[in-house]
RNA sequence: GGGCGUGUGGCCUAGCGGACAGGGCGAGAGGUUCCUAACCUCUCGAUCGCGGGUUCGAAUCCCGCCACGCCCGCCA
């Protein structure tokens, strides 16, 4: 509704503007500050009075004047503020606000007949994932969810890195050492297994004597040729041990939940020759060149002074060549693709644009988020040093907090007895969401430093305060003696200011999602879930639903399922889980 | 050295050209005979890294500097 009475505030502004002898550019609109009751404003006056030589405020009167209020059927009136010119929002307004809202869909956006395949994660399988990649799950299925509310097709993909040296000494490692001599795992589950042989294999390479660190270098070389040479053994033996890994990852990941329509190999575009293919095209364009027996890529045209090496020496093709392929294969299957990736991708990423651009590609249609490591107050997080969190740690404690704190609550509870299930299943719900919120909520180009405390905080800002709102909205709703209806509503009786708040922030929902998407930012659904939660529970705190009668209280129930919606399917758009009890 | 990113009260964070910079944590004071107090209300606390500039107007744009992070491999 937000959107639509913009779009009128937006036309008949430039009306008014013509009809006062007014240039209709820039119309300078903004959200007026939170303490105004307004829904919009415009500070046009303030150019146009140095334009007219004129004081602000007088200019701003005189397209108020002009303003064709009776055009507008969601603008309700538009009053001056000094300079400023604020539209309040009409009846109609509010009433349709209140209907949409009730609609289990509340936010969804219309199809918009495009595909896109969002990239995220996409780990090296070398072992379990920890805290430190933790942002790319969670910020790239945010993204596919916001991207899915907004009325694109989405696809996620992972892509899968089975043809590198790091796998290529995995696999050696895993065929060479005894399981004997390896420490216990610290989990029963393929990851945690297999990271130790990676772990074992890493130390050896490092520290082994001369002689036998030689001749394992030599069989990881020959592994290496055989992928790029296409020998199906080669990819089976690499396959046995990423499969492994990958599939005690996935286990982890869709706890949060982060789930994948595809895992894209690396070596299928070696497989099916698109990469030599690539290269050999590559050679014929103008900024190819042979410098060190290596085939290279000049950028200077694009201001990276970074050659890209495309063939090694040997012939071979690199990470980035085979990334290229997968790209231009993006390209063929899908309108848009945003990969998520760390920043200290950015240069191959901006390496990969250029290519895709010199290719003759609309690079328009690739877009990066770009996110900074989770770190540890004492440094980053390695897979191959052991050093760092366990994601699957950091969930169980979250979860197990959770429990805590629903078993403490059991004894206060005045609506329904929860079960065993029910409060595994709360506990859950809120400690993963927790977890998940807080790094959602953040600008991803922000650094984090993990802290126990401050992952797991309970109270305001995090998850469980918007899920809270939502279970409470809930609980009205299942207490009260009718369904809550919203075409029988009528929001002339919402009269107070923390009524008439929640409804004017419920309107914005289909804006915030439609700005997320197409800014990639997802955290702007979580900002706005917390507005919701907020402008819910001081509607909860001043007026009474259960407690009020006729037209009122009807109004107040469908305010409080227009609310719900709102709340869920924000939340939904962030992947946390909106609990009817808690 | 070059490139990219970040710098907002003690701590975390929103805002990224417009109305006195919003929240939260923390500290302090209140609030439940009433729909779940994981809540609400009030108080305390900010040279928006520093210095210039552009503008009627700058946390927001430009330039310089400082601090921190990341990258600058025929690794991925």
């Amino acid at each position: 509704m937000f959107l639509t009475l913009r779009a009128e505030f937006e036309d008949a502004l430039a009306d008014a503007l013509t009809e006062a002898g007014y240039p209709a550019t820039d119309l300078g609109i903004e959200q007026p500050p939170v303490d105004r009751d307004a829904v919009l404003a415009s500070n046009v006056a303030f150019r146009l009075a140095s334009q007219v030589g004129e004081p602000p405020a007088a200019v701003a009167e005189e397209i108020a004047a002009a303003f064709p209020l009776a055009d507008c059927s969601y603008v309700g009136r538009v009053e001056t503020a000094g300079p400023y010119l604020n539209a309040h929002p009409s009846e109609r307004y509010f009433a349709e606000t209140l209907l949409a809202a009730g609609d289990p869909d509340y936010g969804r956006r219309p199809d918009r007949e495009t595909s896109v395949v969002v990239e995220h994660t996409s780990a090296n399988p070398t072992g379990p994932v920890h805290v430190g990649r933790a942002r790319n799950p969670i910020i790239g299925d945010a993204v596919a969810r916001v991207l899915a509310y907004a009325g694109y097709e989405v696809d996620r993909h992972y892509y899968v890195n089975d043809a590198g040296r790091q796998m290529a000494v995995f696999t050696w490692a895993y065929e060479t050492f005894d399981e004997a001599e390896l420490p216990e795992p610290e989990r029963d589950k393929p990851d945690y297994e297999l990271v130790r042989y990676y772990r074992r294999g890493t130390t050896f390479l490092e520290e082994g004597p001369e002689e036998a660190v030689e001749a394992a270098e030599a069989e990881i070389q020959s592994l290496m040729q055989g992928l790029e040479e296409g020998e199906q053994a080669a990819y089976d033996r690499v396959a046995a041990v990423a499969d492994s890994v990958l599939e005690g990852m996935r286990q982890t990941l869709g706890r949060l939940p982060a789930e994948f329509d595809e895992f894209v190999r690396e070596t299928r575009f070696m497989r099916d020759g698109s990469t030599d293919e690539l290269a050999a095209q590559l050679e014929d364009t103008e900024y190819a060149v042979y410098q060190n027996d290596a085939w290279q890529l000049d950028f200077d045209e694009w201001g990276i002074d970074k050659n890209l090496v495309f063939l090694r020496s040997d012939g071979t093709s690199l990470y980035t060549t085979r990334d290229i392929a997968h790209h231009e294969w993006k390209f063929e299957t899908y309108d848009r693709a945003v990969t998520v990736l760390g920043e200290d991708h950015k240069l191959q990423a901006d390496q990969l644009r250029a290519t895709l651009d010199l290719l003759g590609r609309d690079v328009d249609r690739l877009e990066n988020v770009v996110y900074s490591y989770v770190t540890l107050p004492e440094g980053g997080m390695s897979t191959r040093e052991g050093t760092g969190v366990d994601l699957d740690d950091l969930l169980d404690e979250a979860v197990s907090r959770a429990r805590e704190e629903v078993e403490t609550r059991l004894d206060d509870r005045t609506r329904g007895e929860l079960t065993d299930a029910d409060v595994e299943r709360i506990a859950r719900q809120v400690g993963i969401g927790a977890v998940r919120f807080d790094i959602v909520a953040k600008q991803p180009t922000k650094a984090i430093t993990f802290e126990w405390e401050r992952a797991l905080d309970f109270e305001a800002q995090s998850a469980p305060y918007v899920q809270y709102a939502h279970a409470r909205a809930c609980g009205i709703i299942e207490q009260a003696e009718s369904e809550p209806a919203p075409e029988a509503a009528d929001p002339a009786a919402l009269t107070s200011e923390a009524t008439r708040e929640l409804l004017s922030t419920l309107a914005r929902f289909p804006a915030v999602v439609e700005t997320a998407a197409e800014t990639l930012r997802p955290h702007k659904v979580a900002t706005y879930a917390r507005e919701c939660a907020d402008a819910f529970n001081r509607f909860y705190r001043e007026r009474r639903v259960l407690e009020a009668d006729g037209e009122v209280y009807a109004a107040r129930l469908a305010l409080v399922l227009a609310a719900r919606r709102t709340l869920a399917n924000a939340l939904d758009a962030v992947g946390v889980a909106a609990p009817e009890s808690m």
